[in-house]
DNA sequence: ATGGTGGGGATCCCA
């Protein structure tokens, strides 16, 4: 079962590439992140015709996530736990069966910036609401896995200028060390542990001609319990598609898991 | 230090 996660930055503006690349890398499951749409003016209809059940969790003109899946989803649940007055749409969780049940959480991770200030202390609640959520993962001893756009650079390996992030709250100490604290859980990075090393990107700023320089951050990150490490075959960014029309400054990034 | 680009929706916010 091939997984991919991918921050579309809007689903308007991405139909058209998104579906393109649906057709060609034909994942079974693709979690979305930065949908911009209401849940009633998403165009599940793409999705559908290609054989996708699906499901959202959006919000007027930010934010947004979705999971698209060629099995049926169950179980849907909307909504990161642990404040009930976060009116951000950032998170969505269901169960995929396969030959196995896999619990799948689709999450896009506040920037954070600027930082210090109220967006970036916003980000470091909410990679505590995700460490309680993590816990309570693990807990299960079930296939799990979170993926999405963290909005985390974890090491200097995963930008091609850490220099230049320095003070950014994409790789501020304390914003690390929350990530590294979810991690240490017992999470296993199904990317870096099939490649290791610099050189891996998931995104390139539109601005300052980041995409030709190279000039990338790895900040979408797919977080496997134990029971989904085991099942791990395969994973990869599909970055060339960062150079086509109309691209979403994130590209893909997948796991094929044995179930 | 600045401005560079893009999406969405509203004349500005977010990244």
């Amino acid at each position: 079962m091939k997984i991919a996660t991918f921050n579309i930055n809007g689903i308007r503006a991405r139909a058209q590439p998104l579906c393109d690349w649906l057709d060609e890398a034909r994942p079974d499951v693709a979690l979305l992140q930065e949908i911009k749409s209401l849940d009633e003016n998403f165009p599940r209809a793409l999705f559908e015709d290609r054989g996708y059940n699906v499901e959202t969790h959006g919000q007027k003109g930010f934010n947004g996530v979705a999971i698209l899946s060629k099995l049926p989803l169950e179980d849907v649940s909307r909504g990161l736990p642990g404040d009930d007055g976060d009116e951000q749409a950032r998170w969505i969780e269901a169960t995929v069966v396969g030959e196995r049940a896999l619990r799948l959480c689709a999450l896009y991770l506040p920037n954070g910036n600027p930082a210090p200030g109220p967006k970036y202390d916003y980000k470091l609640a909410w990679m505590e609401r995700l460490h309680g959520r993590a816990r309570e993962l693990l807990r299960s001893e079930e296939p799990a896995l979170m993926a999405g756009d963290y909005n985390v650079i974890p090491g200097r390996e995963d930008a091609a200028r850490p220099e230049a992030w320095e003070s950014d709250a994409l790789f501020l100490p304390e914003t690390r060390a929350a990530f590294r604290r979810v991690l240490n859980l017992g999470f296993t990075d199904g990317f870096r542990v099939r490649h290791p090393g610099p050189g891996h990107y998931s995104f390139w700023d539109y601005q300052a001609g980041a995409w030709p320089r190279n000039n990338g951050i790895l900040i979408d990150h797919i977080l496997l319990t134990p029971q989904a490490a085991d099942l791990l075959t395969d994973a990869g960014i599909d970055r060339e598609i960062r150079g086509r029309e109309k691209p979403s400054d994130h590209v893909p990034v997948w796991v094929e898991l044995d179930l």
